[in-house]
DNA sequence: CCTACTCGACCGACTGTCCGGTCTAGATGG
DNA sequence: CCATCTAGACCGGACAGTCGGTCGAGTAGG
């Protein structure tokens, strides 16, 4: 429905803004032109909407990567194009993007145990590719899964830094990839 | 006071079970073993004692490496400090690391703005050192202060990943060494 | 007339904050 | 040594506002 859809697409504006506790359902309905009671036809809860958000998100994230491993690309174009990937998405989805980020501390365990697991696994194809590229002798790595979570805490944290929004995104690729690739050592 | 040190000692390992606004002060004071209205003798309000124990844990964090600055050491091995400190640093105060990484989002943008303020001084420290380094000879850095972003995102997502708790202290510097000095590419 | 959908007033639970009051240790002073 | 006073620390009931969720009444289209 498209109903559903202007409902999402204002509540992650929100969220985005305001965080998940500070953005109200009203606020939400009145964002989307619609009634309070309406969300409730879509939604079954708050959180209901909000997991929905978080999961269409990393879905797409996650069939990127998929889709990438069946790709005949070499291992190191495989990281380029993640890094690049992840800023592209960046740049358009910006505040979905912030909520994902932000995602881990708002809401109850049972929640934040599942969201954890959906990153694992995305965490995991990752290391998946850092692991065949070791194997083939492109890669000098110890814990592909801990290398996984490096990397991404690494362009992560980059992306979301508040006052770096004039960086262009080709240099910004750049960067990054130096760093996962070389990194900073001279010699 | 002792009481005072109680209260967030009480409060900080709350917050980091559940979150700001998942904790009560009512739990808090139960926790420290106080009524409820003692909490508002010490602390003006439940935001003013969230940021008092965040920003007892950035001081403690920022002064560290403003002391480095004065060492003498080579820039690698200030870095090589910098991440022992931070792991030591999340092995004893765990909860309250988890409380400092997670603060972005639940409050009010005032108190986000002020946060992210005191992050970027420290991200600046943390720059200098990558920029002399540089001039130097010693690194090779494209923009110190992202890779200073980076550099943080990166250590800081590893310590934080749930499922790595049992990941020897050790072995964990040198992982994260290797990747920030050398990179992942064989050659 | 039935299904799918929308609406917004209302409810009930919750929680930050306030405030009137208690308790205790020490000071005063006779 | 006792009676009195003071004030800092502490308590917890009550208030006031907020917000997620419900519900009964509508509406539109087929």
């Amino acid at each position: 429905m498209d109903t559903r859809r202007k409902i999402m697409s204002s509540a992650v504006n929100l969220f985005a803004r305001n965080g998940y506790h500070s953005t109200t359902m009203e606020m939400i309905a009145e964002e989307a032109g619609l009634g309070k009671g309406t969300l409730y036809w879509h939604f079954a809860s708050k959180e209901d909407l909000y997991r929905g958000i978080i999961q269409a998100g990393l879905q797409e994230y996650s069939s990127f990567v998929e889709n990438l491993q069946e790709k005949e690309l070499t291992y190191e174009e495989k990281i380029r194009a993640i890094i690049k990937f992840k800023i592209r998405f960046y740049l358009r989805h910006k505040p979905l993007a912030s909520v994902i980020m932000a995602n881990l501390d708002e809401l109850g365990a049972d929640f934040k145990k599942r969201m954890w697991q959906e990153q694992r696994k995305n965490n995991q194809t990752l290391a998946d590719i850092f692991l065949q590229g070791k194997e083939e002798g492109v890669f000098k790595i110890e814990d592909p899964l801990l290398t996984a979570r490096a990397f991404n805490g690494m362009v992560d944290s980059v992306l979301f830094s508040p006052d770096l929004n004039q960086v262009n995104g080709k240099v910004l690729s750049g960067v990054l990839e130096n760093l996962i690739f070389r990194g900073i050592l001279k010699t």
